[in-house]
RNA sequence: GGGAUCUUAGCUCAGCUGGGAGAGCAUCUGCCUUACAAGCAGAGGGUCAUAGGUUCGAGCCCUAUAGGUCCCACCA
């Protein structure tokens, strides 16, 4: 217990030390435990090519104060971390690598290929997970996933087969994203759409025989190439009579249609659109409907295919130059104007997505999407704050289906087999399969699965899904989701519907959003921008702590929040101010044991510092239990500062001085300051684990870690009200004199008679009872309390406070001047203040309508003020 | 085009079911008071975007307006 604690608190002295500690004694670890009610929650997984930055670092120190908090009040908490294999983040990365060595993926071929991408996340897929741990992350690590390993991987062909076998999954000819730099397709999610500046052409189709023409505009000329009809509004009266005639395709020459189709807006441009089926998602639907062909022009790399040898291997945009050079030669091209437009891009690489038609895989959404509406609708699982539901509920409504196929090597092979001989298509968790109708081995599908598909299954494929395991019995469905708006749609709707279709339970009861974390100009960080804030250098300035402090404080659930050093330094104070309290605590106790003395020892002051922790710890539970984790921490923060280290340190400083004079009050305050710093430092432990750790630990030796302490559950019978009440005296006494003092410009060397006046018995024994909680704070010579004002000398200074009336005999002139403007001010305050309450209960309605405590505490207010204003009018009416 | 959200002290933001406007930082004034100057004490500073409405009572609920942010959307 005598230990002793540094001056200032160092962050980096104990942090890996207190983390390895609790790793090597297994508090982190969670194991099926009947006795207990568990509380589950599953890690987002970062991506293997993650850096931690300040949104992961948001994002687990959210998780991990519920955690904590968790494990403290008696459940069986599950944390269970992972990572994601991110297909096609990863799979840039290596063929990028490649590229520098000269090398491509073709050139090593698919086996070699997947070596060097399990080498390369045996290499950096650990990583984030170090880096996760520097925050404190109380992960149970013996439970780590991985979304490829094998367990995931069985859970993706389970999902996969039964889906296919339901009809819910299909492949066929569609119109997809496809993004020419990544090569593959992605789904409508990962199509972000950006404005851009580009151009109308306008263009001139004739008619076959010259004689008519169709006026149209594009954005896109150089798609012309795959033109196969030209689609005006059945409505359109215009247009009617060219319905059904043939147009010559300016450049290709090629003869198309015009066909009627309602998808064309009569308002918008000519009224004409031009169709190319294999290139634009709109014009894919009208040529279904029209029967006309698809004529994909381009490769996969957005090049034009040796169909049109005058552009073949052009770029699509030296293409669009090339075909308008060449319509202006033939003279169809009108004019061009600046047009704004959305271009979709690739989320991962930026490159513009080229929609284009291709056979791929998909899972079919209408019949998914419906449960998981309900589970929400019915509260089964809830947004944190509500009105996420309405974004959720917005996309789920109007959901397409969803393009699960890639075209990578970095993931989950699709098992889908095909048998070159007879073309037959099984779909199996086999993966060596034989074609059950040739007998011949069929071939499987080269396309892996979206990185999506895995995560979907992440609360329960990490859980030993499709097994029927302990794990999934007690842990499942999980309790909350915690993560950032921004993955909604990619992800919580995923897992959603996913989750009700193969487990008959949503995976997760509650789903906490927050939001991004922004520089302090309130921009995105990013890297292009290079105004990345690196959470390890926060730690290694200020400490893990403070990080998380600063990410949780003054933020509201769901809303963006700037991040800026003075926030963290602010915090690392905070953290000091508590080592500092403790460290007060430990070297006035010195080698002593702390004793329980017997109840008489307790002062009032004893019962109100354990009063006011105990009603602190019902509030903080409550917040913490409705998720509300800014409110809570600010409760404690301002608890540790403000009542205990500014008042109630501040108080007992005499009785532990004087500790040899009176052994038994100076151990009633000690043992009030270890009973009130731990509870409070169990309070803050979620929050900020290692200097509480550090702390509890020193002071409280006999018990190896806070993180398994019980929790501070509220206790009636901690209540005093009365002490609680005669504080609020004691320290309004203690401010008023404080403030006469510097408003008379008194210094605090230069102690003082005190007076205070009251008429009322129960508050002078206040006064009296407790001298020694403030003579030394009001730096008094002597205090006086007494039932009325003959003896007060004339020239005393006065201040009045609820209840009384304090005076000050400072033997100066006193400077009439500053007196009066000191008391005219108080005048007016209460001036202001009985207007308020007298307007109140003057008003007929208020008195019959409002609740009957609202109106006696308003009568209350009254009778107070209207006190305080008779005495500070009295002390007016003697200046004259 | 649809939807969400925000607008509170100089700055960044809290404000839980409607009942006397808060914090941190910044500013001003005193203090090296034997835990802490990463500190202590005191002070100034807000018609809570605007206009209506509901209510005894509105920062909080409703409607409209203005401005900002974000998401979704097939306008070629």
């Amino acid at each position: 217990m005598a230990k002793n604690l540094e001056k200032t608190y160092d962050p980096k002295s104990i942090e890996q030390r207190t983390y390895d500690k609790w790793m090597e004694k297994k508090y982190f670890h969670a194991e099926v435990n009947r006795d207990k009610k568990p509380f589950t929650i599953v890690m987002p997984p970062p991506n293997i090519t993650g850096q931690l930055h300040m949104g992961h670092a948001l994002d687990n120190t959210l998780q991990d104060i519920l955690i904590r908090f968790k494990r403290m009040r008696g459940y069986e908490t599950l944390w269970l971390p992972g990572t994601d294999h991110a297909s096609i983040a990863t799979e840039a990365k290596i063929v990028e690598a490649m590229r520098q060595e000269g090398i491509s993926k073709e050139d090593i071929g698919r086996e070699k290929f997947l070596e060097r991408a399990w080498d390369w996340k045996k290499q950096y897929g650990g990583r984030i997970v170090e880096q996760l741990k520097k925050i404190g992350s109380s992960c149970d690590w013996d439970r780590e996933r991985f979304t490829m390993d094998e367990g995931c991987s069985k859970a993706v062909k389970r999902v996969f087969v039964n889906f296919y076998n339901e009809g819910l999954i299909y492949r066929g000819e569609r119109i997809i994203n496809w993004c020419p730099h990544c090569l593959t397709s992605i789904s409508d999610a990962e199509v972000e759409y950006e404005n851009q500046a580009g151009f109308f052409w306008h263009l001139r189709y004739k008619t076959v025989d010259g004689e008519d023409y169709l006026d149209l505009a594009t954005t896109r000329p150089e798609t012309l190439l795959g033109d196969t009809a030209v689609a005006v509004n059945p409505e359109d009266d215009r247009y009617k009579h060219m319905i059904g005639k043939k147009l010559i395709l300016p450049i290709v020459h090629r003869e198309i249609p015009v066909v009627a189709d309602s998808y064309v807006d009569m308002e918008f441009g000519t009224g004409v659109v031009k169709i190319t089926p294999a290139h634009d998602p709109n014009d894919f639907e009208v040529g279904l409907r029209h029967n006309l062909p698809v004529i994909n022009v381009m490769t996969d790399d957005a090049k034009i295919t040796e169909d049109y040898p005058k552009y073949a291997g052009m770029d699509r945009y030296e293409a669009r130059e090339a075909i308008i050079e060449d319509l202006k030669a033939e003279g169809a091209l009108l004019k061009v104007e600046p047009h704004e437009h959305n271009v979709g891009t690739c989320y991962r690489c930026g490159t513009t997505v080229e929609p284009r038609v291709s056979k791929q895989w998909f899972v079919k959404m209408d019949e998914l999407a419906k449960p998981a509406i309900e589970a929400v609708k019915k509260g089964d699982t809830g947004f944190v704050p509500q009105h996420f539901d309405k974004t959720y509920f917005h996309w789920l409504e109007n959901i397409r289906d969803w393009c699960i196929s890639r075209q990578l090597w970095w993931g989950h092979r699709i098992p889908a087999f095909y048998c070159d001989e007879c073309g037959e298509t099984v779909v199996t968790e086999d993966d060596s399969c034989i074609c059950p109708k040739c007998g011949k081995p069929m071939r499987q599908d080269p396309d892996t699965l979206d990185t999506w598909f895995s995560s979907a299954l992440w609360p329960f494929s990490t859980l030993g899904w499709p097994d029927k395991t302990e794990e999934m019995d007690f842990f499942y469905p999980t309790d909350v989701l915690v993560t950032g708006y921004d993955i909604i749609l990619f992800w919580v709707i995923r897992m959603m519907f996913s989750g009700i279709k193969h487990t008959d339970s949503v995976p997760f009861k509650k789903v906490l959003i927050h939001g991004l974390v922004r520089d302090s100009q309130g921009r995105k960080m990013s890297k292009s921008l290079g105004n990345g804030i690196d959470p390890l250098e926060i730690i290694d300035t200020y400490g893990a702590d403070a990080l998380r402090l600063t990410l949780v404080t003054g933020n509201a659930p769901g809303n963006d929040m700037r991040f800026y050093n003075e926030r963290v330094e602010a915090n690392r104070n905070f953290a000091n101010k508590v080592w500092n309290a403790s460290r007060f605590i430990m070297m006035n106790l010195g080698d002593e044991e702390i004793v329980k003395p017997d109840d008489s020892a307790f002062e009032t002051a004893d019962k109100w510092i354990l009063s006011r922790v105990n009603t602190v710890a019902r509030e903080v539970t409550d917040n913490m239990e409705k998720f509300e984790l800014g409110v809570a921490v600010s409760k404690i923060y301002d608890f540790i500062w403000n009542e205990f280290c500014d008042w109630y340190i501040e108080i007992v400083k005499p009785r532990l001085y004087k500790k040899d004079e009176n052994k038994d009050s100076a151990m009633a305050a000690f043992y009030t300051l270890k009973v009130t710093l731990i509870k409070a430092l169990k309070l803050l432990h979620p929050y900020m684990p290692f200097i509480t750790e550090e702390i509890f630990t020193t002071i409280q030796s006999e018990e190896e870690s806070i993180m398994i302490s019980a929790w501070p559950e509220f206790d009636e019978a901690e209540s005093d009200e009365a002490a609680e009440k005669a504080m609020n005296h004691v320290m309004e006494l203690v401010k008023g004199v404080r403030a006469v003092r510097k408003e008379m410009d008194v210094n605090n060397s230069r102690k003082a008679l005190v007076y205070i006046v009251s008429d009322d018995e129960d508050i002078r024994n206040i006064y009296t009872t407790n001298e020694g909680a403030y003579f030394h704070l009001i730096f008094a010579s002597e205090v006086k309390v007494v039932a009325d004002k003959t003896e007060i000398p004339e020239n005393a200074v006065s201040k009045v406070i609820s209840g009384a009336v304090i005076y000050m005999p400072l033997n100066d002139l006193v400077d009439f001047e500053k007196e009066l403007e000191r008391l005219t001010k108080e005048k007016d305050r209460l001036s202001k203040e009985l207007a308020r309450v007298n307007g109140m209960l003057n008003n007929e309605k208020f008195m019959s309508k409002a609740p009957e405590k609202k109106v006696n505490e308003e009568k209350e207010k009254l009778r107070k003020y209207t006190e305080m204003m008779e005495k500070v009018e009295e002390e007016l009416a003697k200046l004259g």
